[in-house]
DNA sequence: ATTAGGG
DNA sequence: CCCTAAT
């Protein structure tokens, strides 16, 4: 008699489950056929585990092949089910597998605590879900991957409690003091089994929105109804405790699935993603501009990395009066106080670099810098400027390059992609990035020193205007940084400086006169400025400005011109 | 790859 | 300084 009940459940056990797996690969997977089979497949724990309970010692043998079958079957049918691609659903595949562990799980502690301990049981059971536990990694949804260990190590626990005895068990139980309470307590009651898929989503509609909305499945949206009868579940809060929780609950009857279904590290990682998006909306220019520009790697990359050690570079003698002629007319022109300190050329570096950041940029760029973060984790060598050139492999990386007006479309999918690179990111950002904060001096933002500029103009009156890779190429080869780019927009800034440039409008002389006041730019400098400019007039197409009168002299003047000009300025 | 120009 | 379009 006693054999019969029992293998009539396992009976009933085996086929559910065979069923089970194989009715997702009809149709497509629906979160509804997930959740039955979640639920199905508690059940047959379940099932399984009181049949093990009421047979008696006498049934050990029993209770423990099927526990054979559900470890060696079950569980390794997951992993192949899963690599055979039938579940591309990273929730619900996540989800499903975790269920099946809890299942199987509870019913393994169950029975431990029962008949005692079958060392060759657990290692099975610990082998198979180690699989498991593998073939989800890989899959997708790496973030489950945590989740999965965690998962492992409340196991180990319960094992342990199984080996223990009943009388060891209270004390193991610390760990996860939840648990304990809720074993004991009475609440297993309060769920009835008839609502249970509808707690189910529920819980997972209340979770994910409670959470941020960002990992909540479309497929699933529902009223959060139920949400407030299982407020218990979903306060825990701590991933692991929540998976203890779990695991235990099962033991006691339905319960367990709604209660399993509250996974707290969501929490946990969507906490890592907001904090990383507020703590530093920065950084953004620097992996972005390094990872579009990865195509000028031997340039600019270069000059990245030798901004550091430049910076601390000696300044000139002869700069320290005049130390930089920073030109920022758009936005300093704006300020008046910056009026009040003209000579406080010191300090302009930090107020320029604050205006930057809140120009308003940083605002709509939160997402990419999650991406970013994600980049900084897929290398984990700690870059400090440079390495910028490595990580185009992974799909993180490529999608970190995208417009910003991309952005807003794959942040979503890049944030379920991300949340396990976001937990390893937090400590990298905090020593990373913080620092560059704190330090006013942008990577790419370096003023322009009077023998930059000399050298600048200089190159200019030898090879005109335009020719800016020359000019860096023989100027500023010394200086990584500097582009062309910059010397061209250096310049530009130079020809409003002087004033030669847009001789227009009355607003302008007014701006000019405002911007010389801290602009301590070297009346020689600027005359030479002036100089090259009437010659070399910027915007080649008006250049019909001044020197029509000798138009041969601006086509080869060179060196002559060059000398000429130089010892008129040095007179003066 | 370089340049011009807008932001 | 950054980004983009046009060479």
């Amino acid at each position: 008699m006693e054999n019969g009940h029992p293998s009539l459940g396992l009976e009933d056990g085996t086929i559910d489950v065979e069923r089970l797996l194989v009715e997702p690969q009809d149709g497509h997977m629906s979160m509804d056929s997930v959740i039955c089979f979640n639920e199905k497949i508690t059940k047959n724990a379940m099932d399984i585990e009181d049949v093990s309970r009421s047979s008696g010692g006498s049934d050990t043998g029993i209770a423990q092949e099927r526990k054979d079958f559900l470890n060696g079957e079950v569980l390794n049918a997951m992993p192949s089910e899963i690599e055979a691609g039938y579940f591309r659903l990273e929730n619900d595949f996540c989800s499903m597998g975790e269920e099946y562990l809890l299942g199987v799980e509870f019913a393994e502690s169950i029975t431990n605590l029962d008949y005692g301990s079958s060392e060759g049981l657990q290692a099975s059971v610990s082998d198979s879900q180690i699989q498991v536990s593998t073939a989800g990694s890989d899959t997708v949804c790496r973030s489950d991957l945590f989740r999965t260990y965690d998962f492992r190590d409340c196991q180990k626990d319960h094992f342990n409690v199984g080996r223990s005895k009943l009388s060891d068990a209270p004390s193991q139980c610390t760990i996860s003091p939840r648990s304990c309470s809720l074993q004991n307590s009475g609440k297993s009651q309060n769920s009835s089994r008839s609502s249970f898929q509808d707690v189910l989503s529920d819980e997972n509609d209340g979770r994910f929105s409670q959470a941020g909305e960002m990992f909540c499945s479309p497929k699933t949206k529902r009223n959060s109804d139920v949400l407030t009868g299982h407020g218990d579940a979903i306060d825990v809060i701590e991933g692991q405790e929540t998976l203890t929780t779990t695991s235990v609950q099962a033991s006691n009857t339905d319960v367990l699935p709604t209660q399993k279904r509250s996974r707290k590290p969501t929490k946990r990682y969507i906490d890592e993603f907001v904090d990383p998006i507020t703590t530093h909306s920065k950084k953004r220019r620097e992996v972005s501009s390094s990872t579009v520009k990865y195509k000028s790697l031997g340039v600019k990359d270069h000059k990245k990395c030798q901004v550091g050690p430049k910076a601390i570079r000696v300044v000139p003698p002869e700069e320290f009066s005049v130390v930089a002629i920073q030109v920022p007319f758009g936005s300093l022109a704006n300020k008046e106080c910056a009026e009040s300190h003209p000579y406080n050329t010191g300090a302009r570096v930090d107020s320029r670099n604050s205006m930057t950041k809140s120009k308003g940029k940083c605002v709509t760029l939160h997402n990419q810098n999650i991406m970013e973060k994600c980049v900084t984790a897929v290398d984990v060598k700690k870059r400090g400027d440079c390495g910028t050139g490595q990580k185009k492999t992974d799909g993180c990386v490529t999608e970190a390059q995208l417009k910003r007006k991309d952005e807003h479309a794959t942040a979503a999918h890049q944030k379920k992609r991300n949340e396990c690179a976001i937990a390893v990111i937090r400590k990298k950002r905090d020593d990373n990035l913080t620092a560059e904060e704190i330090s006013g001096r942008r990577k790419h933002h370096r003023l322009w020193t009077i023998s930059e500029v000399r050298k600048l103009i200089e190159g200019v009156s030898q090879y005109g205007v335009g020719r800016w890779s020359r000019i860096k190429k023989l100027f500023f080869s010394a200086s990584a940084h500097r582009t062309s780019v910059d010397l061209k927009d250096k310049w530009r800034n130079l020809l409003k400086a002087s004033g030669m440039q847009e001789q227009g409008s009355q607003t302008q002389q007014g701006e000019k006169k405002r911007n010389m006041a801290w602009r301590p730019l070297p009346k020689s400098i600027l005359g030479r400025v002036c100089e090259l400019a009437t010659m070399y007039p910027y915007p080649k197409g008006q250049r019909l400005k001044i020197c029509r009168d000798s138009p041969d002299r601006s086509a080869d003047i060179t060196l002559s011109d060059y000398r000429r000009i130089l010892r008129s300025i040095n007179g003066n």
